[in-house]
DNA sequence: GCGGATATC
């Protein structure tokens, strides 16, 4: 590339002269792509470009460049479907720069995908087929990154996530010409919303192309829902359909279902390490727990086999893989087999591993899949207002996809650890979209934002359970975001600004008031990281006692404030955060979310205040934090568990809780249902808090009669006769200071059935 | 006794 000489070009020699908007033909493109200029940058095509191109031609997606560009001329939305290797995310983008030459008429193509990583890698490939640098034609934008040149960069791939939140500042996302949404069969939140905002759009902007690209066969429903007219049959959005370029791969089923899958997992990974010839085994398992259990076992069966025998079998190499393993330990995936004993058998690498292996990271080399046909999937019951994660069954599609990926570089095979009937029969078409299976508290506060009036009613591509909505509403009429008439208060207008749940968006706003956004501030930052705290399977006493000494006896909540403020002091030392058993990867991710909502309240211009007091300063986080989570208190009960406000749940405190005892009354940033009913993160309150800070939620009339009522009413009445006490001038005057508190920690109410 | 995966101005 350095050795490319820059020329100059007068408009005769510009390789697009010729093309006319939206009007170009296969033929010009072929031509364009063939010339000695780069078509859309002042120079020569480089000699890699070349390279490059020769393999691009042999993309399938290559060969029906002529029925892309006239379906294209011809339509304002297509739907693409296309199999892995297809071609479709690199290309399609291109073809569609030829057509709307976004350089010229100051326009911008979008690309989006679900994943950062992705994202990254794709542009990069682009830019380079494209002869030109990353972050100049060609860019990138994820959060915390932004890889792109206004005005120069007219080809843009990004996070779905991202281009909604930019939708929330333009709605009409005039800067672009074209909106590609890709691998829209993983239905994540943000695509689904993406998608129902952009056939919203299609009718005010008419110039806007919209391509939705999937990759299994589901395109009827997202034809159906694109469709032009009514509903009638021509009117269906036009499908183009590319072949996928893989090697196939051998399906087997068991005779009989297996009643314990991870036992049958590893008797698989076992029987193919000792008849099939060379290559390696992915096995797919749901969790963390699981997969090291399963490895630890595998070793020790394989260990035994060869102490009893060295010549019976080879060495075999067992690698787990999960998303909360270090990037590191994830390298190992590609670390290649172990060599054979003396002698020997081949030695063989086996993978065991979650679901990121089925979407986020592809593995060369894997001729064997073992598919035990379960995952950890979300559910979400609006009911009890819970997430949780349940083992389930995959759909039809998952399984599809993990049998893919023992055919990426050779024919494969891959075991299917239940029968052909419960195949055909049991399993779901596609997994389920994740709006139907999450709450919808910040996605309502999104909308609410982008101006979507009745969220009920908003055209969705599989509408949510009412039910989700109304509490995602009830919530936030609670917090004060929404008015009656659901519309977005200016309270409501910060929440949105920041990228958090509203529940923390709105104890950070309020966190001023309380003398303490400096460590609220903090605080959110942590909540938005994974974990920071690290517990090897091999040192989880030394885990917990390095957790021990950093938490502090009041709350979990002080205590993720706690680590980050020691971690900072000790950031200079390379192993401070090894010792002590935390995530330097989550504390320096906390850093960068701190430094971005730092920014947001910049602008917002709510203030960072602290107070030198540490006994004030932790009553006054734990009241911050009422006015954002007075929904998620709990009670201690006789039986030494906890009882939920209102739902009435029988709770225990979370293995990982640092509190210091059980204190009476408590406040929870999450309800997670594992094992059993947990609350993860819980700081102790004083139940005079609640009164005080969250008083329309915590009018007794609306509670069910009980024991959380009854202790609760002990307090208030404690409550009233201390305000009462309080001279009536001095009352009247902190009422005078902070008109906002009132409104704030004082939200609209609403009509909710319980 | 204890977390699937992903994303965010």
């Amino acid at each position: 590339m350095e050795s490319a000489e820059y020329i100059s070009l007068s408009s005769d020699d510009d390789p697009l002269a010729a093309f006319i908007h939206r009007r170009v033909t296969a033929a010009q493109v072929q031509h364009a792509m063939d010339g000695i200029n780069n078509p859309f940058f002042n120079r020569k095509l480089s000699q890699q470009y070349k390279k490059i191109l020769l393999a691009r031609r042999q993309l399938p997606v290559y060969a029906q460049m002529h029925e892309f560009y006239e379906l294209f001329k011809r339509n304002q939305i297509i739907v693409m479907v296309g199999e892995t290797g297809s071609g479709k995310t690199t290309q399609i983008p291109q073809f569609v720069c030829f057509a709307d030459l976004p350089h010229k008429k100051g326009k911008m193509v979008a690309c989006t995908q679900p994943r950062r990583v992705a994202t990254m890698s794709v542009a990069r490939r682009v830019a380079d087929e494209m002869d030109v640098s990353l972050g100049k034609q060609v860019g990138y934008s994820i959060r915390f990154e932004d890889m792109t040149q206004p005005g120069t960069t007219f080809l843009k791939y990004m996070t779905d996530g991202m281009l909604l939140r930019e939708a929330m500042t333009d709605p009409e996302l005039s800067r672009y010409s074209t909106i590609i949404l890709d691998e829209v069969h993983e239905r994540t939140l943000a695509t689904d919303i993406l998608m129902g905002l952009l056939k919203n759009l299609s009718r005010r902007r008419r110039d806007l192309k919209i391509i939705i690209m999937s990759a299994t066969l589901d395109a009827l429903k997202f034809q159906k829902y694109f469709s032009t007219g009514e509903g009638a049959q021509g009117s269906l959005a036009p499908l183009l359909k590319v072949p996928g370029r893989t090697h196939p791969v051998e399906v087997f089923y068991t005779k009989e279902a297996e009643l314990d899958y991870v036992e049958a997992g590893l008797r698989a990974v076992l029987m193919i390490h000792r008849a099939e010839p060379p290559g390696d085994i992915l096995l797919f398992l749901t969790g963390e727990e699981e997969i090291e259990g399963a490895c630890k076992k595998l070793k020790e069966e394989v260990d035994f086999l060869l102490n009893a025998d060295p010549r019976s079998i080879g060495p075999l190499a067992c690698i787990p893989l999960y998303s909360t393993l270090s990037p590191p330990q994830q390298q190992k995936i590609f670390d290649p087999p172990p060599p054979p004993s003396r002698g020997g058998p081949p030695g063989r690498k086996v993978i065991v591993s979650t679901n990121v292996a089925e979407t986020s990271l592809t593995i060369d080399g894997i001729v064997y899949v073992i598919d035990p046909g379960y995952s950890k999937q979300k559910v979400y019951n609006p009911r009890i207002r819970v997430e949780s994660l349940l083992v389930s069954p995959i759909s039809k599609a998952s399984a599809q996809q993990r049998a893919g990926r023992a055919g990426r570089t050779r024919p494969g095979k891959c075991f299917r650890l239940y029968t052909e009937d419960v195949f055909m029969n049991d399993l779901e078409e596609q997994t389920h979209p994740e709006v139907l299976r999450s709450n919808l508290a910040n996605t309502v506060l999104e909308l609410a934002k982008l101006g979507v009036r009745d969220l009920v009613r908003f055209d969705y591509v599989d509408a949510p359970a009412p039910e989700t909505i109304m509490r995602a509403l009830e919530l936030l009429h609670y917090l004060g975001a929404l008015d009656n008439q659901s519309n977005l208060t200016p309270l409501g207008k910060k929440m949105s600004q920041f990228p958090l749940d509203p529940q923390m968006a709105k104890t950070l706003i309020v966190s001023a008031e309380f003398k303490c956004s400096e460590e609220i501030l903090t605080i959110v930052s942590m909540l938005s990281v994974p974990p920071v705290w690290v517990r090897p399977v091999t040192a989880r006493g030394p885990a917990d006692a390095a957790k021990a000494r950093l938490d502090i006896p009041d709350g979990d909540h002080l205590s993720l404030l706690n680590v980050y403020d020691r971690f900072l002091e000790h950031i200079e030392e390379k192993t401070w955060a090894w010792t002590n058993f935390v995530s330097a990867r989550s504390l320096y991710q906390a850093r960068n979310v701190r430094t971005q909502l730092k920014a947001i309240m910049d602008r917002l211009k709510i203030p960072l205040v602290s107070t030198s007091s540490e006994h004030d300063r932790n009553d006054n986080i734990r009241k911050a934090l009422i006015s954002g989570y007075f929904m998620q208190v709990a009670h201690r009960d006789k039986g030494g568990g906890y009882l939920t406000m209102k739902d009435n749940q029988l709770v225990a405190l979370h293995p990982s809780c640092g509190l210091d005892g059980t204190p009476d009354w408590v406040i929870f940033n999450e309800f997670v249902l594992t094992t059993q009913p947990y609350i993860r993160t819980v700081s102790a309150i004083e139940p005079e808090w609640l009164f005080k800070h969250a008083p329309s939620y915590f009018d007794l009339s609306t509670f069910p009669n009980g024991a959380t009522k009854n202790a609760l009413e002990i307090v208030e009445e404690q409550f009233k006769i201390k305000e009462e006490a309080e001279p009536k001038e001095q009352k009247k005057k902190r009422n005078r200071k902070k008109p906002q508190k009132k409104a704030a920690g004082d939200p609209q109410k609403v009509e909710t059935q319980d």
